[in-house]
RNA sequence: GGAGAGGUAUCGAAGCGGUCAUAACGGGGCUGACUCGAAAUCAGUUUGAGGGAAACCUCACGCGGGUUCGAAUCCCGCCCUCUCCGCCA
């Protein structure tokens, strides 16, 4: 959520940004409502004063044993002012709200101008897309002759997008967990195990609602399936004040993640890149304003660190402000190279959202026991999407004879060298 | 799911419908005094949000409604915690 205070001030500010942002809201309503609003709020605190004061009159004169009827009769009709009133404010309120959990955050000075992904720019690549003498296969066609991936069986038992791993190919989606928290951990991030469901409030502090509705899945009248881990573990802070020095909070999560993908049918329907049920490792921080842009440079690496001790070439971009989501004000994605789509595909996102998810989920810090509390900022990224490195690593650790070498930091994980070689 | 108890500031906890939102009392924190220093003791101080240029005003006692001139206090609904029972991995 973006401050209306901001707004008020400078509207052109948001006008542009909306612009950055492919967007023409138009923001003229959001200005009259704040201003209605302030003149009603106004109006009815005044009254609230008057019948305050007339209220210790009425206390005083009863004490006194004195007749106050005159003064009740008329705070009778104050009263019913102020009731109008209070209603007309929460009207605007609410309306205000709608308009205001809407809006995307700005973007940061430091963000490419651009309509869509094509005008992301490239940070960097690392590693070398390995050449291969022959036809690499794709990783569904690898993984369903070794009978590691079975996207027959996830189809019959729960629709498309679903799939069954067996054998090793499920001892690889283990393995790639426990070797993302690992490293996380060893690296100073505070693991946590967060629920699966969530209540509306807390899809709402971290932007999914109320836009993004259609996108989630909903078990319940106030009950929705993580699309992220982000969503629980960022909720922790929910309405906290926290303590400077204690600042920044770096956690990395394992959860499963829940999305119907509304609106990219007929995307990626092949093979285990877009599923409605995917694993991923989550890293989320919360920290001071000052701190917020070296944590994003700190994260991303993060996120690069295992995949180059898997021994995957990458890039990294920075998306443009046509591609950014909803809360963040500044994005890295990390793309892997898919020898199959030739091409580099998306396998982790980074973002620092500055105070855009902390405003509405009222997440503030105190940098000493006398100052003001004031809102944090929270990033999130993906340490990483662990489908899609399971079909990185089938795709860029393949062998002609059609098993895949095991990359050597899964190797103590796997318990093998290889996957497919009958032993 | 059933029965009972409870949710008040940083914590514990009191609170006849008006003088109880800085909200008794106690603890903690902070400031000062005493001390070479510390402990102990004593004194003072200590919430958040909104509106306003400011003075100042308004709101908040789990959440949401209602009654009333006036609600922490009375009524209704919901949420959460604890104890017991039932069920259960």
């Amino acid at each position: 959520m973006l401050d209306i205070r901001r707004i008020r001030q400078n509207p052109q500010e948001l006008i542009e940004a909306l612009q950055k942002r492919n967007s023409s809201l138009d923001i003229s309503e959001l200005l009259s409502l704040d201003e209605k609003r302030r003149e009603a709020l106004t109006e009815t605190e005044a009254l609230k004063n008057v019948r305050n004061e007339a209220s210790k009159q009425i206390a005083a004169v009863k004490r006194q044993g004195g007749d106050a009827t005159a003064v009740m009769e008329e705070m009778r009709r104050v009263g019913d002012n102020i009731a109008a009133l209070d209603k007309q404010v929460a009207l605007y309120d609410e309306q205000m709200n709608d308009i205001l959990l809407r809006l995307p955050n700005f973007p940061h000075d430091s963000v490419p101008l651009g309509k869509d992904d094509s005008e992301n720019v490239e940070q960097r690549r690392i590693g070398t897309p390995r050449e291969f003498p022959y036809t690499p296969k794709a990783h569904w066609d690898i993984g369903t002759d070794l009978g590691i991936l079975d996207f027959e069986t996830g189809a019959k038992v729960s629709g498309a997008r679903f799939t069954f791993l067996r054998g090793q190919g499920a001892r690889l989606e283990r393995s790639i967990i426990q070797f993302f928290l690992n490293t996380h951990v060893a690296d100073g991030f505070d693991e946590v195990y967060p629920p699966y469901m969530v209540t509306r409030a807390t899809m709402t502090g971290t932007g999914q609602l109320p836009k993004f509705e259609e996108d989630a899945y909903k078990v319940g009248p106030d009950m929705f399936l993580i699309p992220t881990a982000e969503v629980p573990v960022t909720n922790m802070y929910r309405d906290m004040i926290l303590e400077g020095d204690k600042l920044p909070i770096r956690h990395a999560a394992y959860s499963v993640c829940f999305r119907s993908e509304a609106g990219s049918a007929g995307r990626d329907t092949r093979g285990y890149i877009r599923q409605h049920q995917f694993n991923k490792v989550e890293m989320v921080k919360i920290c001071k304003p000052e701190q917020s842009y070296d944590e994003l440079e700190s994260m991303t690496q993060q996120a690069e660190k295992v995949l180059q001790l898997l021994g995957l070439p990458y890039r990294v971009v920075c998306l443009s402000t046509g591609d950014m989501g909803f809360s963040a004000a500044k994005t890295y994605d990390i793309e892997v190279w898919m020898p199959s789509y030739n091409r580099y595909v998306e396998i982790s996102s980074c973002s620092n959202c500055e105070d855009f998810q902390a405003r509405r989920a009222a997440i503030r810090y105190r940098e000493d026991i006398k100052a003001k509390p004031q809102l944090c900022h929270t990033l999130n990224g993906s340490g990483v999407a662990v489908g899609r490195t399971v079909a990185a690593i089938l795709e860029n650790y393949q062998n002609e004879d059609g098993t895949v070498t095991v990359p050597e930091a899964l190797r103590p994980y796997m318990g093998c060298d290889v996957i497919g070689k009958r032993v």
